[in-house]
RNA sequence: GCCAGCGUAUCCUAGUAGUUAAGGAGGCGGCCUGCAGAGCCGUUGCUUUCAGCAUCGUGGGUGCAAAUCCCACCGCUGGCUCCA
């Protein structure tokens, strides 16, 4: 029985979906102007484990997240510029061509840490007409008016404003140093529809509407894609914690007046990391790309780092958590290595712990995603059978496969063993093995050792086991 | 200033009232090995033969029972600007 903890009642309960054995998720996506950072790739891990839990639970689960490439002001009070045409003009490229890129960027990091591509990954631009009719309906209903070509949500018009983030408003106000929009009715007005032009300056990016040349707000993609391909309730709808005070309340806003029906089940926040303890800033210089991380140490071990922790934790990025992955996934390989190479015996005790294992794990990740216990569930597994080695073949295929299975649930890819295809490489091996078995043999073991010796500098390690040598790769 | 959360053994991280605080990393000892590696077993708060005592930031409180609930204090992080 799966529990999800849900943001709006601080509490879990038991994810029960609309429409049985379908889930529909949405999830905030990137603003294309900059490069994925290491906690942008904790939360959309998170948001992976959970697709690819739900999918292993037998959900046929449609995911849909969004691109944000307009609309996302450098100043959340509607003062500010869009972050994408500053961007580009900082660059000197055109704010599409920006967009083009950064996308590439991003698929390429999703990628090589093995995060599943959403079922729709839809650009907020491309939804620019489903936009405009919301818009219309929110006016013709009341929640919003307009203002010299942009259109505001009037949020004291929305019973329960706030209400997912706990906001006083009124205490919240006055507490307020931002500065505001002078055209805005109320503090937390939010804008809809942006008039393109703004005193001489002209937003590259625009489109007609019955409020003049303009651009849409950035709340309002979520929730039209939301709506436009799940419908108008949404069964999970995912995000970092920093949208609880203010994106996700907005986005409620909008569709619920727009509908009149309940917009999101499951509101789920995934936690911020820091990075050595500190908050993670441009200003403090310790801002850390996913592109280097997987460069340096490989999208597995970044992957592994990242869903070590629980998503609702605030864990800590640093060196220690880099090589507490990396010993792991060497425990693993290794553990997989032993199966590979042992020919098996007539024992059979595995049988039982490859049930045990399979339950202790979903019992952890029905527990609102608990990687950490599902992880310690898997090791538990892995002691067994490293000492278990001699049971039936067959059993020992089936410990592997489940091993394989489950770690592929948390987004971890083992099927691709680590070492040489080339068989030029394999049969090079064979030789410097079959001759250092010789000198061996010869007791001469200062050859020999001096071959392990020099190989494991170059990263590859050879062990003497009672079957015989074997070979592996270590970097 | 206001709001939210956190503090678990050497380190990382689970556990949010009910016998021995899960798991991992690192250290130490052992088995195995010609030696390594891998793996397994033990150990890693204190006194220790058996055993006993302590322990989840600190100090109080509630309970038969507290890492877990309440209060205070100390420390840390985050939000109230943009953020995942």
């Amino acid at each position: 029985m799966l529990k999800i903890y849900n943001t709006m009642t601080r509490q879990k309960e038991v994810f029960k979906p609309i429409e049985e054995g379908r889930v529909r998720i949405y999830t905030c996506g990137q603003t294309v102007y900059d490069d994925v950072h290491i906690g942008n790739a904790r939360t959309y891990s998170s948001w992976d484990v959970v697709v690819r839990y739900l999918r292993y639970k037998g959900y046929d689960v449609f995911h849909v997240q969004n691109f944000t490439d307009v609309g996302h002001l450098t100043d959340d009070a509607d003062q500010g510029e869009d972050k994408i045409e500053k961007r580009a003009r900082e660059e000197n490229i055109n704010p599409w061509e920006l967009v083009d890129k950064q996308i590439q960027e991003y698929w390429q990091v999703i990628d090589n840490l093995n995060i599943q591509r959403p079922n729709i990954s839809p650009r907020a631009t491309a939804v620019i007409p489903d936009m405009i009719e919301i818009i219309k309906i929110l006016l013709e209903k009341g929640y919003a008016y307009e203002v010299e070509g942009n259109v505001y949500y009037d949020t004291f018009k929305f019973k329960d404003y706030g209400k997912l983030a706990k906001l006083k408003l009124d205490e919240e106000k006055a507490q307020a140093r931002v500065v505001q929009d002078p055209l805005k009715r109320n503090y937390y007005d939010f804008a809809l529809w942006l008039n393109a032009r703004k005193g001489d300056q002209i937003h590259i990016m625009r489109w007609n509407s019955p409020w003049g040349e303009g651009y849409p707000g950035w709340h309002l993609e979520c929730s039209v894609m939301g709506m436009k391909y799940l419908g108008e309730t949404l069964d999970i709808h995912g995000g970092g914690i920093d949208h609880i005070p203010t994106h996700h309340p907005n986005e409620i806003a909008q569709s619920e007046a727009a509908t009149g029906k309940k917009f999101v089940n499951w509101w789920m926040h995934a936690e911020f990391i820091t990075l050595n303890g500190q908050k993670m800033s441009k200003s403090l210089g310790n801002y850390v790309t996913a592109r280097e991380l997987i460069d340096e140490h490989g999208g597995l071990v970044v992957r592994m780092g990242l869903v070590s922790g629980h998503y609702r934790s605030a864990v800590d990025w640093n060196p220690k958590v880099i090589e507490n992955a990396k010993s792991n996934i060497e425990k693993i390989r290794n553990c997989l290595n032993n199966i590979e190479h042992s020919s098996g015996g007539n024992s059979e005790t595995l049988k039982s712990a490859i049930k045990e294992v399979r339950s202790s794990f979903e019992e952890a990740m029905d527990d609102d995603f608990n990687t950490p216990r599902a992880f310690a569930a898997i090791y538990e597994f892995i002691k067994q059978v490293n000492s278990s080695l001699d049971n039936k073949k067959e059993i020992l295929n089936k410990a592997r496969d489940t091993l394989i299975e489950l770690l592929g649930v948390l987004g971890l890819d083992f099927t691709k063993k680590k070492g040489f295809d080339d068989k030029k490489i394999n049969e090079l091996m064979e030789i410097i093995i079959n001759i250092r078995e010789q000198s061996r043999k010869e007791k001469n073991y200062e050859l020999s050792d001096k071959i392990r010796k020099k190989l494991r500098e170059v990263g590859i390690q050879i062990e003497d086991g009672a079957e015989g040598p074997r070979w592996k790769i270590t970097t």
